[in-house]
DNA sequence: AAGGCTGCGTGTAACGTTCTCCACCACGAA
DNA sequence: TTCGTGGTGGAGAACGTTACACGCAGCCTT
């Protein structure tokens, strides 16, 4: 009567009850789900019957304590960037096959509260973590990638404490230039996030974009006609944006972009103040986020393959882990313009 | 030359360091990390200080194997869906200044994927649950709850297991229907997600919606005009829906959809057939997603206070966490309708 | 003054894994 | 026979934390 094996009570089946299922030590289990050198495929049969029988599933907080999580864990500041879904759905489509599993942090734009979660998912024992352009100090970044294995996503600050995985943002801005001078364009603005401030990051995105705007500017010979204006990453920060330039005394005929999300901001500034889109203004996004592609939007974008860059970045965290690789690296992505609506030829006059 | 207490190892601080460090008990470290009773205030003090100047962290890890592991789970299909971000808002904003960790599990919207997914929260011993629309089976759900305190966000399905947060999505249906009735639109057509299959959940927001649709619909005396058309909930879905309603022999003056996503698909499908919104076609949205606001769309659409359902989510499950509630309960919302320029009076005809 | 509370601090056994040794066995070579 | 030797399995000590049980004061009641 009481002898049942049937384990009714509420608690979790551990590798315990699986090695007197198996009649086994637990220290065989062990080896079986690790799947460590030394057992007999007799063994591992035994094992993963009784395993799978119980269904048996480790303790992943007791695990982290001598070992692996099998975590890994993803910092954002946003999750409605849809470019960061691109990201996510490469990282996730990476892992999917393997034991890892993948946890969000989406921590906000507050750095401090971005350095708040890394060290939680620090204290969570997470095998290894994928920060998308993180807000917080270089300094504290190299400091947790020393103990955990990082890559981060989108700085281009070399090192060789992390891995990185960027766009070539400088490229992407040249080919936007390109394609406007190409369409009789002159007078083309930048609209970029503002400088960040003192993080410490010296390469990251917006400024390796600016840099691939001027020296696109210089070399068609419109250095004159440069224009940088900073705005948060956001619909009204591009709307803010637009009704200064596009209300200046030098009224740009062709803006460009750090994020769509801006670019539509810009859109609606120029619709208040009456001007067509093409016809008086071609607008150029970056990312091409779906918001671009949206039917009455038509937006022409730069795409960055966040997918691949989101499942390189899971391969090479993961060679990190598991010790397959001892040194840094960096893989960086070419962007390719997207045109739609949004720019054409600069009219007469 | 050994004496010196400077932890240079690469070993992190434990309980014990700090304990040795204040001169106490680990045992009184660890009642102070938790707040428990029995502790003096100068004990209190003491060991804070020694907490802060070695700068000591609790190990998640650790921690889970006995007791609480101050991590919430909350899975989700898609990141890409604004409206759920609006929900991880108020949750992230609940919990911040709480000791609570919120991290995220993106599963996608395969039933399978979204299990494993659940029981990887709950292999990492989180302490609650957070389930937004799960399309795991509701079997599943029920059994995880009774383990672990788990709030359903979604499904209005009743339950004494988890609690639920729900918006009132018949009400929303009658709003807009209200709305498109008073503008004399009389053939009104829904387009919501199909009926999700044998998952056992039987009032999904899709299944309500449509009720509530169907019964404002009745109380206008409009019954022979309900026509539900079911279709994905993402661009291409709505496109599809619209380019079957809107070439229909007897096509619909006014459509409303459950999702904003699907209604920019439609819009793209009056679009290519040549019919112009709001002249030809009222369109109405769902969520009032930052996509409505758009510019270039302004789609009238139906807020969920996503945010306000995030945060009592987050709020109910700290309770049944900490334990000072023993019963399940379930909220519900009311959705306000959001007129924008995708509607419009019926042309004569 | 004895007894009983109450408040505070500590010792220590768990918790479920991993991983380093160590023991055992069978087999082949000397 | 004796001695490696390579392949398998197991014992048991960690890992860092919690929480139970206990001990010891000091104080309030009678």
């Amino acid at each position: 009567m009481s002898g049942s094996a049937a384990p009714k009570q509420n608690k979790r089946v551990t590798i315990t009850d699986v090695a007197r299922h198996a009649g086994v030590s637990v220290a065989a289990v062990s080896k079986v789900l690790r799947n460590a050198y030394g057992v007999s495929p007799g063994m591992q049969q035994r094992v993963r019957a009784s395993i799978a029988e119980l269904d048996y599933r480790p303790q992943a907080a007791a695990r982290g304590m001598r070992g692996r999580t099998y975590t890994i864990g993803v910092l954002l500041d946003n999750v409605r960037n849809a470019f960061f879904a691109d990201i996510l759905d490469g990282i996730q489509e990476e892992l999917r096959t393997s034991e890892y599993t993948v946890l969000i942090g989406a921590a906000g734009f507050d750095p401090d509260e971005q350095a708040k979660t890394i060290r939680s998912m620090v204290d969570r024992q997470m095998d290894g973590l994928i920060l998308i352009a993180p807000g917080t100090s270089r300094a504290k970044v190299l400091a947790t990638a020393t103990a955990t294995p990082t890559v981060v996503i989108g700085h281009h600050d070399g090192t060789d404490t992390h891995d990185s995985v960027v766009d070539a943002d400088d490229t992407g801005a040249e080919l936007v230039v390109d394609h406007l001078v190409a369409l009789g364009h002159q007078d083309i603005a930048l609209v970029s996030a503002p400088g960040t401030k003192a993080n410490q990051w010296k390469r990251t995105p917006e400024v390796v974009l600016a840099d691939g705007y001027r020296a696109a500017m210089e070399r068609h010979g419109l250095a004159e006609h440069v224009r940088v204006h900073h705005a948060a990453y956001s619909d009204e920060g591009g709307f803010k944006a637009g009704m200064t330039l596009l209300t200046a005394e030098r009224r740009p005929t062709a803006v460009m972009t750090g994020a769509d999300v801006a670019a539509l901001g810009i859109y609606r500034a120029a619709h208040e103040l009456g001007l067509s889109i093409p016809d008086d203004l071609s607008l150029a996004g970056y990312n091409n986020t779906a918001l671009a592609a949206l039917a009455p939007v038509q937006l022409t974008s730069v795409d960055q393959a966040g997918h691949t860059m989101g499942s390189s970045a899971a391969r090479m965290l993961i060679e990190r882990v598991e010790g397959r690789r001892d040194r840094a690296m960096q893989t960086s992505m070419t962007p390719r313009l997207v045109v739609r609506g949004s720019t054409a030829a600069l009219s007469g006059s």
